[in-house]
RNA sequence: UCCUCAGUAGCUCAGUGGUAGAGCGGUCGGCUGUUAACCGAUUGGUCGUAGGUUCGAAUCCUACCUGGGGAGCCA
């Protein structure tokens, strides 16, 4: 008999068919004379039934074995269901319980927890519904992101995560040393001497790829880099992680326009993708989770992306008769409440909001004609916020410089980065999305830290 | 980090100054097709921690810890 996944049996399996399942118990039901056993080996929301006859070999001590949690492995032969429900179900010649399961302490149940308590229970809770469809729309979505790039011919590049560059620009830094940190070797002058370092200087965990991924998107034209970044802010909200993923792609002969054109295909690809191999997850959360979210796809891959400037944006939340907790003024940055009135209330899809004044967005965005705003782009999407944000690249090594150095950041430190502008510069642009606010906008889940299987958080890093 | 709400049985919660409760779960029993099965019984608690007020505190006060929601920062 031979081995079969569930999702492979409960798509294709015939009655008469002889497999072999290997997963573990969700729930079981006894009756009079027989029991259910439903089993579950995550390539499937749905779990495959067994019946277990009375007649069955050892039948009471077998059923005493088969605990919610408990592993199992089950041969024989799929007959169609008598009961509604299911198509098909498993009749066993032969069951091993693999691992027990003790039913007193196992704290998984047969009904919904909270996901505050699920977060307690990390090493368990991808066996419940909910995060088993989470985790497995969260493969799709990193499968969907590299078709996306690999198809257009883009390179994935790998850039560090260990940097010595602290000028990106972005958030607290962690530290990376092997200084035996009781005993940290000091200068004469009392400071810490990284000379001693591993390193020889500081250095950090990196919080973007992008400088780097310039530096490879100047030598392949089109790159992309996906992987763990790492942030050390106080950050407490549902929609921020100490480490979490990014996706940057860095296009040479690019402009802004032609960033958010592929932003918006890119984010189209991503749903569609899912939708197309996830149905089963996708319906799932559409029911149990947020009743919006088929809708939401369905909006965002139909739907152009509304593009608007900063300033035209101004202009709209200055006109609505709402009225907002922080000021609207040109020049300011767009707060929260802003954004979600301009993606939820107003245009109810994605809105892309373009060139923005130069004080509030960073060194490295091209400065536009008019010397006031930046060729700069965020993708504001209903309830996650910013999920994309990207730019046209300063490709003008004066104008750069005099924007490093109106940062206050110490050119010398961006030596390399500033040579990209000195030889064979070109115009070029990229965006960086957050996969984790992916992830969370396609499924629904309103707290960050149930999309990443291991959350890192303030205070928070069990498992 | 700020604002705000919460912490009582394994889980979800009720109890707002006077003998610690329910549902679910677990256990035992019943039931010949169940679907979070159903029916009956039973089990289960240092009321987040430390102080304080009071004859008496789960309940009122203070501090701290942890978690949720919102904000800032951002992706």
């Amino acid at each position: 008999m031979e081995k079969r996944s569930i999702i492979e049996l409960l798509r294709h399996g015939q009655p008469d068919q002889a497999v072999t399942i290997q997963g573990w118990v969700r729930t079981k039901r006894e009756l009079k004379g027989f029991a259910f056993m439903e089993v579950n080996d995550g390539s499937a929301l749905a779990n495959l039934q067994v019946v277990i006859d009375g007649s069955f070999p050892d039948y009471e001590a077998v059923l005493k074995q088969i605990t919610i949690g408990a592993s199992v492995a089950v041969s024989g032969r799929l007959k169609a269901s008598e009961g509604k429900g299911q198509r098909i179900e498993l009749l066993p010649e032969s069951l091993d319980v693999v691992g027990g399961s003790d039913p007193e302490t196992y704290p998984l149940q047969k009904k919904r927890h909270s996901f505050e308590f699920l977060r307690e229970i990390g090493h368990l809770r991808s066996r419940t519904n909910t995060l088993g469809a989470v985790f497995r729309v969260r493969n799709a979505c990193a499968r969907a992101i590299h078709d996306f790039f690999q198809t257009q011919g883009f390179l994935w590049v790998h850039t560090p995560l260990i940097t010595t560059n602290d000028c990106e620009g972005a958030g607290e830094l962690f530290h990376v040393t092997n200084f035996d940190l009781g005993n940290v070797p000091k200068t004469d002058k009392g400071a810490i001497d990284f000379s001693q370092d591993f390193f020889g200087k500081p250095a950090y965990l990196t919080v973007s790829g992008q400088l780097e991924a310039e530096v490879m998107a100047l030598a392949f034209s089109n790159v992309y880099t996906f992987g763990p970044t790492f942030r050390a802010e106080n950050s407490n909200t549902s929609r921020h992680l100490a480490e979490f993923w990014m996706v940057e792609p860095e296009m040479a002969f690019c402009d802004l326009i032609g960033n958010m054109d592929l932003a918006e295909a890119f984010l189209k690809h991503i749903f569609n993708y899912v939708l197309d191999t996830c149905p089963e997850d996708m319906e799932f959360f559409n029911q149990r989770i947020d009743q919006s979210v088929l809708a939401t796809a369905d909006n965002i891959i139909n739907n152009e992306f509304e593009r608007i400037t900063y300033t035209e944006a101004v202009r709209y939340l200055e006109q609505c008769d709402r009225t907002f907790d922080y000021p609207v003024a040109w020049g300011l940055d767009l707060q929260s409440e802003h954004e979600r009135y301009l993606a939820e209330e107003l245009f109810k899809k994605p809105v892309i909001v373009t060139d923005y004044p130069t004080e509030i967005k960073a060194f490295y965005m091209r400065l536009s004609d008019d010397g006031k705003t930046v060729a700069a782009m965020d993708i504001l999407a209903p309830k996650i916020g910013e999920i994309v944000g990207g730019s046209q690249r300063e490709e003008r090594l004066d104008i750069l410089d005099q924007r490093i150095q109106a940062a206050q950041m110490p050119l010398d430190d961006l030596w390399w980065y500033r040579d990209l502008r000195r030889y064979g510069s070109v115009p070029h642009a990229g965006f960086g999305l957050g996969f984790e606010r992916v992830v969370q906008f396609m499924t629904g889940m309103g707290n960050i830290r149930d999309v990443i299987p291991f959350p890192r958080s303030p205070l928070s890093a069990e498992f």
